[in-house]
DNA sequence: AAATTATTCAACCGCGCAAGC
DNA sequence: TGCTTGCGCGGTTGAATAATT
């Protein structure tokens, strides 16, 4: 039994993409829009897998990504972000514009774990190497994958940041905007938003308690505040930090 | 200049989730 | 209610490039 593979592997061009078909791709969707990547191959005449397509536009063709060095403000960002989140890589490039999920991640991988080694500090569990990693009954997401999904929990690292001295562990949490939060990165033909946290209004934000693993019929107790664009969900750092 | 090693990053893979039937 | 299908995510791989010997 098993799983049926998501395309026919038999007739699909793999490894690097060719200039000519990075162009059907982009005239395509620039016809057509988002979405359907299992017919889109065929549709725009590819001989590539529907998510090999979906990849390479998300992670490399889309006008609207920022390309180059990441900047010493993007850096921080990153790795306040991930010891808020551990490697929710897609929810850490839902706040760095124009970063995709897969250049943070590489760019974790390559330059900021030797970053913060660098510093002393565990890139997991961001607390300094010598201290030895406690034992934690942290929530997790039911669905979170694997033992290292999260690697500590969010309250946790803030607490730490009172408690001791390194550069890292200064009181981030009053610098960093936990508001927990994302926006479209811009307008699409998506369909109506069905989360149940969330009521549905045009250019709105994403409560991320949803993303965290809180479901349907679970507390939640994000406060909402509406400006002239948008609706932003945010948690208040005392019930962080208590629990609550 | 050639060989070897290290680094980077685009792309692939497998799995979980949720919508649709 | 259970099954199928498609999408999206995180982990991993491997080719290309850079640095070192």
């Amino acid at each position: 039994m098993g799983r049926s593979p998501c395309c026919e592997k038999a007739h699909t061009n793999k490894g690097a993409w060719t200039k000519e078909e990075d162009e059907r791709l982009i005239s395509y969707i620039k016809v057509h829009g988002e979405g359907c990547w299992r017919s889109l191959p065929k549709a725009a005449g590819l001989l590539r897998c529907g998510k090999s397509c979906r990849l390479r536009w998300i992670n490399y063709l889309r006008p609207d990504l920022k390309r180059g060095n990441f900047t010493e403000e993007e850096d921080e960002l990153i790795i306040k972000l991930h010891s808020l989140l551990g490697n929710k890589w897609s929810i850490i490039a839902g706040r760095l514009p124009g970063r995709t999920d897969n250049e943070i991640k590489n760019y974790w991988n390559t330059h900021i774990k030797r970053k913060l080694l660098s510093r002393g500090l565990d890139p997991q569990t961001h607390r300094p190497l010598n201290r030895a990693a406690p034992i934690t009954t942290s929530y997790r997401p039911e669905n979170a994958r694997g033992p290292d999904t999260v690697p500590r929990e969010t309250t946790d690292s803030i607490e730490e940041g009172h408690s001791s001295g390194t550069s890292m562990d200064e009181d981030h949490s009053s610098e960093i905007n936990l508001e927990l939060s994302i926006s479209l990165p811009y307008a699409s033909a998506k369909p109506p938003c069905t989360s149940p946290k969330v009521a549905c209004a045009p250019s709105q934000a994403i409560c991320l308690c949803y993303d965290l693993g809180l479901r349907r019929g679970e507390a939640c107790s994000c406060h909402s505040i509406k400006s002239s664009q948008v609706i932003s969900y945010f948690r208040p750092l005392e019930e962080i930090k208590f629990g609550l």
